[in-house]
DNA sequence: GGCCAGAATGTGAGCGCTCACAGAAACAAA
DNA sequence: TTTGTTTCTGTGAGCGCTCACATTCTGGCC
């Protein structure tokens, strides 16, 4: 340590550039910003020295001199799992792309404390905005207290509270999956639920629900798991057990789907032949599983575009509450889904472009080709 | 906008607790940064304004004016693959732990110059550390001058030049999966590669070369891939026409492990019956695919772990260059590999407990029972 | 020349905090 | 009382930068 008046950085500061160009440091300043008014002979001098000695502002120092700030802030829960680590990387593009740096702040355990302290260390370094992807539905009012003047937006999650958020549409994408099915002649459905906390398990399950109602179909057995493919192949193993006349399962991740198949097989029943399994994510591998998995897909890309950008729609517009319209999943027709081949008692319109109910059997829907990437 | 003298924020600075409190604004601080000299009472008092205003210190000033900072920095890349992920995920963690703040940058293309705007972007955030993972094979030889006086260190990568470093071995883990199969017997052993800048690909590869040679047999065919399940499926159909006698296959990672089995029961070959298939990352679902995937894990919580120790211990001694020893992955063993069946010239000790050499041919080494956690 | 608009440049002050040091208070020893 | 010693508290200054304003320099016009 030496015992200099004061530790100074050994950085170079726009003082030092001011000296070397020969000018003030309010003129390196308006360089540095590309403010006019400045000559471009002066201009061209300063920006030559800038080069020469690799000047890199301190963007603390400028933070602190402005009060703004360029860096916005991730808060997550779980990210080992596939949602919520696509929603840390492609939030984390969306920022580069809009110039801004990234924060990021992992929540370890399931408490509103946990969030709090986690909020308030990025509103402790001064973010600009803070985006918060919390999966599970819990009572977090007091968010907006933490969060103060810094604007946040609700990442495909929900808080108990109006607030700024972009979403997929869980509940939609879960229609589309078990629509599928019942296009494929199949009438009575199980489903197999993600845990019981997470908010997309309950609207995905929702969608399940609700899309049988609609067809007018009583919904079969559910059993629940923990988003792994273990818990997947258990809950599974316990559906089995009540699974009376069903042709067919949704399940609410590709992980689980995989467990799911593997335990159909090890009891001899297979897919899609005697049952057909649907998935949820499109998780990379999803399409070399045997039997290449039938799954619903989620635009993470434009989740993390239309996050960063509700962000910055708040910072000009900070009374507004800019509610973006949910996301919608497509649904990837593979193998592991196929016609219903078990007999029916009853025949039910599956309601497709208002084609009159057919007499007996099933009939299919207009099926787009399957795409496969 | 306000045409007051100056925006200020309207956050609480110490100035209106000392106000709030009736003492200094330097014993405000001294309470936040808990240093002594402060009387109980004084204490007392200024920690019940500060809960009460719910006082967030500014972390932004504080770096200012220590010169000092509390959050790290990660430079990543190809954030959508396993590996990159697994990194991001642990490193923030431990950083967390160790009471430090994360931000992260991630590389979109492979060029020197992406590097270098990363970095700086970090380095200009005055984050206290950086930690860089970069996969691929590239001389950086001037990172070191980029990020000045910041310590550094390269997170399972090799830039070219000196610097402190923390590894998984990934050649160690190829030896282990290709000895694997050696000891069920198998004598005629492919390679599926990853692509060909990766780092991780190369010494993989070379695990697998070395491992043969060492056990005095000769490299089966090989092929390359870009760590996709797609692609692994292209890559061992172009394998299987040059198979030959090969009786097993070393694949460098899950995803594509999981591609090559779908290309050989494709065609007819069965896994493990005429071929053994071994992964490498133990990805989640890798006890779930069919067959369940024997692979080699690795330990990113430990690397990540490492990586902040070696950074930290930087900070203290910064002439040091702590390289810390490679940590170990281990063979996880599960159904995609079996011992040899089909017809050898030569036949082969499987080396259950101990028995003893076989007349023809190989010899074996002293092998350590397989872990399996 | 005189005058002025406008461009170019420079000068204080302050963002919120900590450091170094200066005082003030409390108490004991001389 | 004086002096010293310890504990407590307060005061300037400065971290690197930007803002608002002041000043100087141009060139054009009457």
């Amino acid at each position: 340590m030496r015992s200099s008046p004061r530790k100074r950085s050994n950085n170079l500061t726009i003082n030092d550039v001011a000296a070397l160009a020969g000018v003030s440091y309010q003129t390196v300043s308006r360089v540095l910003n590309a403010m006019p008014h400045v000559s471009a002979t002066t201009r061209e001098r300063v920006q030559t020295v800038l080069r020469q000695v690799g000047f890199r502002p301190n963007m603390t120092a400028r933070q602190l001199a402005t009060q703004r700030s360029t860096t916005v802030g991730l808060v997550t829960f779980a990210t080992s799992f596939f949602g919520p680590s696509q929603i840390m990387v492609n939030s984390e593009h969306a920022a580069k792309e809009m110039g801004l740096s990234f924060m990021f702040s992992s929540i370890v355990e399931q408490s509103a404390q946990e969030v709090r302290r986690a909020v308030d260390e990025l509103c402790a370094h001064q973010v600009c905005g803070i985006l918060i992807h919390l999966p599970w539905v819990v009572d977090l009012r007091d968010l907006r207290e933490v969060c103060r003047n810094i604007p946040m937006v609700a990442v495909d999650s929900n808080f108990g509270f109006k607030c700024p958020s972009v979403f997929i549409d869980q509940e939609s994408g879960s229609r589309k999956a078990t629509r599928h099915l019942i296009d494929l002649g199949h009438r009575k459905i199980a489903y197999l639920r993600g845990p019981v906390f997470w908010r997309a398990a309950e609207l995905r399950y929702r969608g399940w629900w609700k899309e049988l109602k609609a067809k007018g179909l009583e919904p079969g057995p559910v059993e629940n798991g923990d988003w792994t493919a273990e818990s997947g192949f258990e809950a599974t193993k316990r559906l089995q057990k009540k699974w009376g006349e069903c042709t067919a399962i949704v399940v609410a991740n590709d992980q689980m789907a995989l467990g799911s198949i593997r335990a159909f097989e090890e009891s001899g029943v297979r897919v899609p032949k005697n049952v057909s399994v649907v998935g949820f994510d499109d998780i990379p591998e999803a399409g070399f599983y045997r039997p290449p998995l039938s799954t619903i897909k989620q635009d993470f890309a434009a989740l993390g575009r239309l996050s960063m950008q509700c962000l910055m729609a708040q910072l000009q517009s900070p009374p507004e509450y800019p509610r973006i319209r949910p996301i919608q999943p497509t649904l990837i027709e593979r193998k592991s889904t196929g016609s219903c081949s078990m007999p029916q008692d009853s025949l039910v319109n599956t309601e497709v472009d208002g084609a009159p109910p057919v007499s007996r059997g099933r009939r299919r829907s207009a099926q787009q080709p399957s795409s496969e990437e």
